[in-house]
DNA sequence: CTTCTCGGTTGATAAATATCAATTTTAGTA
DNA sequence: TACTAAAATTGATATTTATCAACCGAGAAG
């Protein structure tokens, strides 16, 4: 089964000293400070560490989403597959993510497969015990929600941005979007084939690489294999808002 | 001030005896039959009923997202307002259905227009209340975070629809959209312009209006003004599916 | 009754994007 | 190092979709 972990480990028994406070975090502050010791223990006990090669499905759309995931280390791409071989990136996870699978609260099945970019190391948890974390600590309901309306936030964007820009505002966001979001520095390495980065954009690997060129030889970035170098962020602003 | 009421109505006393339990539902079960009589009270306190007529401004983009609204009878669109004059309609809220604007847990800015279609009667509740219920009631909480959910799955799917798919399979779950989770019944009286109808698609009025013609001659719909008329579901699911 | 306006419709054309095939580059491996 | 396979790139072409302009028909206003 590919959804199963490939090598279980023992139960990371180290992290009760609250290193997990640090996996639910999909920004900067953590979903998972407002536990209690005790919560967090409970929370902790039986999840399985697991270590994935690059290339690897760590959760695959429309199994079961018995467990949620959290990223300690790693990059991942959460892909929406469509009718035949289509799929849709809708974003990347990298460290200290949260992945409830897009769908756990609801018919409990996973709405996206999640691929390994990257090595990645992670923690599977029991989604019981997220619905039990629900019920028993209401700042850790709150937190769940403010997560969950992110999220919802950054899909609604993604929407309007794929549906009323032209190709290089589409470009132009993704090369933000991995820079400001993911990688967080500015020469930056994608680890990503030129087939994945059109498919977070919904274009063909085809036109992707024409607009890209287009940026480079009109010197707003530049491109050396998968890492790129975004030299004039303001033009590059300025494409994504125009379309 | 457009997010304004117009008609501030005295608070409806006779709520106390549950009709709100109809309003924060937008499926089958009701999200407040959780709620304890007190509960129920405190949220309908101080709540405002409002009328807004046909083409009135419901909820505005990017005001602050200091109410909830619930919508008691009629039928409004959601719209996502874009660059220049380009706007995506995301989808329809008809009677029983709770708005949250997209952001109230977070940022507190609204993502996103609201706008009635039919004349609708509805509910101003202030999200502090929404706020102390999710502490106060666990399984309150749970049932948020489960709309929520549902509503990110929907948009993925229309993300992926969108970006998948030819204008006749776009245009098709469009018109299965309607039927099946909006009207519910069969010949269907949209109410919406053919601009209206194309925004949901986000394509134009005039391909739009292309598709629609051609599913007409194949017999699969026929059509009279704004009502629709479904004739042939199964080729339309077909159509749907194979992009 | 006529005129005007507006939403809907149609056709011709242009623009955006995808597809297909060929070629080059890159990276891995014998 | 040479060979091979995969990925990236480029060019030519086809398809999809948008744009623009004209036209139609129903209802409102004069």
């Amino acid at each position: 089964m590919i959804m199963e972990p490939r090598r279980i480990e023992e139960a990371c028994v180290k992290c009760k000293d609250r290193c997990c406070s640090r996996c639910f975090d999909d920004g900067e502050e953590s979903i998972f400070n407002c536990l209690t010791t005790e919560e967090l223990e409970l929370l902790v006990k039986e999840k399985r560490h697991v270590h994935f090669n690059a290339g690897e499905t760590i959760l695959k759309q429309n199994t079961s989403a018995s467990h949620v995931v959290c990223i300690k280390r790693g990059l991942a791409k959460i892909i929406a597959e469509g009718e035949g071989d289509k799929k849709l990136i809708l974003r990347l996870v990298a460290t200290h993510s949260i992945l409830t699978g897009g769908g756990i609260f609801i018919e409990e099945i996973r709405h996206f497969t999640v691929q390994a970019v990257t090595e990645v190391e992670c923690c599977f948890i029991d989604s019981e015990k997220i619905y039990e974390l629900v019920s028993k600590n209401s700042q850790f309901a709150f937190e769940l929600l403010k997560l969950n309306n992110k999220q919802n936030i950054q899909m609604l964007n993604n929407l309007v941005g794929i549906t009323q820009k032209y190709m290089p505002g589409r470009v132009a966001d993704l090369l933000l979007y991995l820079k400001n979001e993911i990688f967080l520095c500015n020469p930056f390495d994608t680890r990503l084939s030129r087939q994945e980065l059109a498919d977070m954009t919904g274009m063909t690997m085809e036109s992707f690489i024409r607009i890209l060129k287009e940026l480079k030889t009109s010197g707003i970035i530049s491109v050396d294999g998968s890492q790129i170098h975004i030299l004039d962020e303001d033009a590059l602003s300025l494409i994504s808002r125009k379309g």
